[in-house]
DNA sequence: ATGCAGTCTCCAGTTACAGGAGGGTCAAGC
DNA sequence: GCTTGACCCTCCTGTAACTGGAGACTGCAT
């Protein structure tokens, strides 16, 4: 079967059908050595359509060539890993769906009102975790959640002011965020005290969904720009009300982040 | 302030920022004549800063263009053009994510048991909506609640066949969607009746989530090609199940492609 | 004068193809 | 055998928003 009906009964079209040639990844069954024409057995149909379908779920063609080929082992941690991209990029889309969302009903493209104070020194009691910069906002949920666990194991109940600290990521994107109360109690378990000195800072109050919180960053950082300062110190978020009992469009947040 | 320490304040790369100049989007309030260098003055960090943040969007330059420029009506048209961009690739990722989950569970690429049958003769009662490739997923269910709508009007309780019929999309992607019973009145208001000849078809069973249908359908595709069969009308989806009052994992769907 | 960090321009590479130019090939009808 | 039109070939360029690097120049501090 010559290229264009193979192609045609595929749902693939000839330029990709011959990219996947030249990118051994579905050799014709048999190449005319004279003309060069390309031709397909029908059962490589098969192939055809699971590389169409691995294509439609943003595999690369890398990947494609490993699945096709492999051993389960490889077959599950190339799985695993896309499994991994794409929820990344869901977050990802999300985040910027919504804030696109708040774009519309505001008439600004920076819209928050950014202002300078001193934050006073404090201590607090951190829970620290890991995370990648695409993940923060979800792994911030999750050591917060893992911070009132950790209390609420030591017997104390869930506390009235709580704070995110998000590190700067390295060049990885890898950075820890610490979950933070003003409970101080160093017999809880899985957290230490965390001394914060006094600094001035450049901060905004947030109202709404957290999913939009990277206008608020913008505008934060955008105003230290603007009046000649820079960032000195990880940035700290501080919920002013509990998503659990609050909708979501009257959510308070402060986005802090200390200057130099 | 020359480029590097700009760059470096506003988070952007140098190399981004010649790229912004380039496309003149953000020029240099200064550039040496005899050098070349660029200078940036600290303002300019406000808009540095905007096109970071509306980058980290998925805005395109053209867009990010507009959007700075621009008089409210050209704001507002390109935020929804955006805003619909993202839904539509949201909803992509998200059926390609639970597709990669099921083929994490299942051991085969193409797991689905395809078989062929002939499809009797039909009458039934449809209404149709317009629709995208990209929106075809949701705007089924759109279009089912919709004929549901419509023969609740006419007094008609919930039917217990509930079929799609996914026309072939055009170049532009754009296709019709009709929802059917075998309800026959042509009573119902926003409705037609619809004449479905004998055909035979392949199929599968699919168990699980409608996200993952797509599986299901390049199965069927596949079995058609290797039988040396080719599609001859619309797809068809019958929903064994009500979404209503069944757990996702249990959910049940016939998926049928006619042949020629 | 020296050194070095900063900057310049220009070119290549990334991904999975699409589009097109220019030219050879196949099958059918005459 | 010839023509015609559909099909196929290779090779080149373009896509989006940059990154990385080569080779050369500049600015500033010793």
């Amino acid at each position: 079967m010559p290229i264009g009906r193979f192609a045609a009964s595929c749902r693939l079209s000839i330029k990709a059908l011959r990219h996947y040639d030249e990118q051994k990844l579905l050799i014709p069954a048999y190449i005319d050595p004279n003309t060069g024409y390309r031709y397909y057995r029908r059962d490589q149909a098969h192939t055809a359509v699971a590389i169409s379908m691995l294509r439609s779920l943003d595999f690369s063609i890398p990947m494609i060539k490993q699945l096709l080929r492999a051993e389960t082992s490889t077959v599950d941690s190339v799985l695993d890993q896309q499994a991994e991209q794409l929820s990344r990029e869901l977050a990802h889309k999300k985040q910027a769906l919504a804030s696109v969302r708040r774009l519309q009903r505001e008439q600004s493209l920076l819209p928050h009102n950014v202002k300078f104070r001193t934050e006073p020194a404090r201590r607090v009691l951190a829970r620290t975790i890991e995370t990648h910069v695409e993940d923060m906002l979800e792994d911030s949920t999750v050591a917060t959640m893992a911070l009132i666990d950790s209390l609420s194991t030591a017997g104390i109940e869930a506390p009235d002011f709580v704070m995110c600290i998000n590190e700067m990521p390295d060049q990885d994107g890898v950075l820890n965020v610490h979950a933070c109360t003003n409970v101080v109690n160093d017999e809880v378990p899985e957290t230490r005290l965390l001394v914060l000195d006094a600094t001035p800072v450049a901060w905004c109050l947030h109202q709404g969904a957290y999913e939009e919180l990277g206008l608020a960053y913008h505008a934060v950082f955008a105003a230290i720009q603007v009046h000649g300062h820079e960032q000195d110190g990880p940035m700290r978020e501080v919920y002013l009300n509990d998503p659990a009992d609050t909708p979501v469009e009257q959510l308070l947040t402060e986005v802090i982040v200390p200057i130099g």
